[in-house]
DNA sequence: CGCTTTAAAATGTCTAAGACAAACCCATTC
DNA sequence: GAATGGGTTTGTCTTAGACATTTTAAAGCG
């Protein structure tokens, strides 16, 4: 009798670890397609999973692990043939190098803050999120929405991704966070009283992101700066068809399209939308995209497109909108 | 010279109908599948798209509407074989069909309201949203969260559903229908005191949907009734992976794990999460489930799962959860 | 040295028909 | 009426090849 050292004895590690994944399955979880885990298979040799009586595939949990750190690396920039056929190891080394890189100047914590960021993810990782919500409750009762958003916030969903990328968060735990961040917004959005601000009439703004774009994170921090510049706001909520935008715009005779793209957005499908959108916009109406998806697009972006590389510039860019229309327009 | 009587003189109509469609966006856009598509064309001979030069299909935008059309009617019950191949006309007939039909009683608005229908949906048609948000509000005022979501709400919904289907309504006022009632609802639910309610210890729950359920309204609705029973609740939002949603249920030391599904879940996929979610859940957490696709299961659910047929049925069973536990273990 | 042009490699998505399990319908039986 | 069985329907997975598009690398030139 024989017994194999490399099995834990710890039973309760077998719940999730011996599950075996279908394409579809692992298409769902990762955002890899069909045929590009196919097409992996055949060039590079990973990953290549068991087959069952039928001949279909069976990835291990340990290739789908593998395969969403693949896709995090490829959202970072990486290219797939860098990447795919490495091992384990030399992809964990990747994403710590990454990790430690500075981080653009746009996603770092104000120095009020960054000395806490270890503090804020350990109320994560230990699930105690009303903590979370309060301490971020307090930040917008001293500094406002606006600043909270801009210098928390955006900066913290960075680090929440990065955690989870090292591992040291759970995937329900970035779920959860989200969940706070987004109620918490949406709470303090409508604390702002909507009523006769400013001088001049503000723009009437619709927020919506495409089809393929799930994340709302993004396009609810812009809202919350267009709240805070007291703009009308008419959220469609995420995926909205692109004839649909259009026709609502239309519809509705708002000034301004606000999308959000967020870093699993594809280059194409960003340039395909815009440009169709564009075209099926009247020429009064703008069209501003932002998002972590433009950070990464140099360029291919139609013309009348108003990018915005942060959140917090749709401040400016309101401003910029008054003045525009208050000036071309004097006293109507 | 001749002209075509049967082109409308109204440019404004090339807008969106001139505009041909790939394959992917076609699944983006109806939910069905790439291969699905495929596999209709070559057995009913519908669609059957045009080819641009490298023999890739082109979908027209009559052929788009009319695969909304069929894949509303497979949510509601109907057999592809059955509608798959008939013509434009005969689905309208079918669809109008659908709608005349007496609806379940679930799904009728109360007498109160029942002949007030017309008008809500005329305030959707108007863009009148307001409107709509100030009534629903006044509602809750008058009759409770509950009340409102049970016999309002719920009932709108699939008013709103079949005034789509009819053409009556874009999809961008559904988005903007959804939208409204959601932040209603989390408004709702914020001002509902979660303080000492009762006299046992109230549930800690989970909510949240499998990653193919992208719909989150039934979701909310339950929400409600668990927040007005007074439970402990926390809400991971949509699209969790089964085993991080038994993760978090783990961690978090929840009593119940509550799922919904729409009707656009495929019966396999609720068979399977259900199933699997069940064995990586410890037998002391309740498993319960509600939404429009339970409707259309008939059978096939695993052992150990709770089903609702309806919303309010969240009441009832917290009701008896309660006497389970506290006559279980009688003064702790 | 820097900038544009050009060739080569990399990459995702589409195509085809066939296969098969699971779900479903309907008729028969208890 | 409820259960069983057989035939049909239906979605998804399989194969390998083709090609547009993008990215990288090299070459040309001011």
């Amino acid at each position: 009798m024989t017994f194999n050292p490399s099995i834990p004895p710890s039973l309760g590690a077998l719940d999730t670890a011996s599950v075996l994944w279908s394409i579809a399955e692992v298409e769902r979880d990762t955002g890899l397609g069909k045929d590009t885990l196919r097409v992996w298979e055949r060039r590079y040799g990973f990953p290549r999973p068991s087959r069952d009586a039928l001949g279909e595939r069976q990835y291990s949990h340990a290739q789908l692990l593998q395969l969403r750190l693949i896709k995090r690396l490829l959202d970072m920039g990486h290219r797939p043939g860098k990447v795919v056929g490495l091992d384990l190891v030399q992809l964990e080394q990747l994403c710590e190098q990454a990790t430690r890189l500075p981080r653009p100047a746009h996603a770092r914590l104000p120095h009020t803050a960054s000395e806490l960021e270890a503090e804020w993810l350990l109320w994560l990782q230990t699930n105690q999120f009303d903590t979370l919500r309060h301490a971020l409750q307090q930040h917008i009762m001293r500094f406002g929405l606006g600043s909270t958003v801009d210098q928390l916030i955006a900066p913290l969903c960075v680090a929440v991704g990065e955690a989870w990328l090292r591992g040291d968060l759970s995937i329900f735990q970035e779920h959860l966070f989200t969940q706070t961040v987004q109620n918490l917004m949406r709470e303090a959005m409508g604390q702002v009283d909507s009523s006769a601000r400013g001088q001049s009439k503000p723009p009437k703004v619709l927020l919506t992101t495409t089809p393929t774009e799930h994340h709302q994170l993004g396009l609810l921090m812009a809202e919350c700066f267009f709240t805070v510049e007291g703009c009308d706001r008419i959220a469609l909520g995420p995926r909205t068809p692109v004839p649909d935008i259009a026709q609502a715009a239309i519809q509705l005779g708002v000034n301004i399209v606000a999308l959000s793209f967020s870093v699993h957005a594809s280059k194409r499908d960003v340039a395909d939308s815009l440009s169709q959108l564009r075209d099926l916009l009247p020429a009064s109406v703008e069209l501003w995209v932002g998002g972590a998806a433009l950070a990464l697009q140099r360029k291919g972006l139609p013309p009348g497109v108003l990018t915005m590389k942060r959140a917090s510039d749709v401040s400016l860019q309101v401003a910029g909108w008054r003045l525009r229309h208050s000036s071309a327009r004097p006293a109507a």
